[in-house]
DNA sequence: CAGCATCCAGTCCGATACTG
DNA sequence: CAGTATCGGACTGGATGCTG
C-alpha cells in the first residue's frame, strides 16, 4: 500500500496557482512568478543558503561561493536587499567591513527553499540517470 | 514565546549544502546548483505545477500558461522529459495528439515545490512593500 | 575591504514562417 | 494538432581595471 505522492490538498493547491497563472499577460501581476523569477536566478538561493546558516562579510560571501563574481555578488545582494530578504550592515571600521544577513522575511525562506534542495540532493543521482538513458535513446535513433 | 524559524535541524541541513557548494567549480558537480539550475529557468516550474493538477496535451499546456511560446513550451518539455520528470505519450489519432504526464519522480518534487510557492503566495505582499521602501530610501538620496 | 564602471561573449527567448 | 527552423534583440553574467 502506497500513499499517493498527490494529495487531494496538494492538487487543490496547485490548480489554485495556475488560476492565477491564466490571464495574467504581464508576469510581475502573478505572484508566484514574481518570487520564482528572482529564486530562479543564479546566486539568489545560493547566497540565501549561506546567509542561513549565519551572518557574513562581503569576503566572507566570495569565497563560501567561490565562483561568483564580484559583478553578481554586488548585484544578487542589491536585489536581496531590495526585496526585503537581506539586510546590510556597514561597521565604520578602517578598512570598512559590512555584514549581511537575513530578515525575518528572508528566514521565513529557508523553510520552504531548504525543502526543495534536499528534493535535489536526494534525487540528484536518479536525474542524472535519466539523462543518460535519454542520450542513449537519442543516440539508438541515429 | 516565538519558536526560531532557523532550528538546529536546519541549519545543519544549509551547512551541509554550504559544504557541497564549496570547491565544485564545475558547476555541473553540485547536485544542488544542477537541480536548482533548471528549477530556475522560467517555464520549468510552471509546466510542472500545471501537469501536476493533471497530465495536459500540448495545445492545453499552452493554453494554460499563455504567455509561453511555442518554441519556449516545446523547449522546456523536452528538458523536463530528459530529467525524467515529465513523461510523453503518442496516441496514433489523425491529427496526432500527445499527452504530457509526471513521472513518479516528477510527482516528487511537486510538494517540496509547491511549499515554496505557497511561500511566494503567502509573503508576496511584504516583498512588493519592500520594493518601494527600497525605492523610497533610494529616492530620498537624491 | 567592499565595492563601481566598462566592455564583451554567450545565452535566453520571442516572433515568424514552415512541416507531417 | 504538434511540432521544427531560423533570425534577431535583450538580457545575463564574466573579466578587468579603478576607487574610498
Amino acid at each position: 500500500m502506497k500513499e499517493p505522492v498527490i494529495t487531494p490538498a496538494l492538487r487543490q493547491a496547485m490548480q489554485a496557482v495556475m488560476v492565477q497563472v491564466e490571464g495574467r499577460v504581464d508576469s510581475s501581476k502573478c505572484p508566484i512568478r514574481d518570487v520564482m523569477d528572482h529564486i530562479g536566478d543564479k546566486w539568489s538561493s545560493l547566497l540565501m543558503v549561506a546567509l542561513g546558516t549565519r551572518p557574513h562579510r562581503f569576503g566572507e560571501l566570495k569565497r563560501a561561493v567561490p565562483d561568483i563574481s564580484q559583478r553578481m555578488l554586488t548585484q544578487t545582494l542589491r536585489d536581496l536587499q531590495r526585496d526585503g530578504l537581506v539586510s546590510r550592515h556597514v561597521f565604520p571600521t578602517q578598512p570598512p567591513s559590512v555584514e549581511y544577513r537575513l530578515t525575518p522575511l528572508g528566514e521565513s525562506m529557508m523553510p520552504p527553499l531548504m525543502g526543495l534542495m534536499k528534493w535535489a540532493a536526494d534525487h540528484h543521482a536518479q536525474i542524472r540517470e535519466a539523462r543518460s538513458d535519454f542520450a542513449e535513446a537519442q543516440a539508438e535513433l541515429a
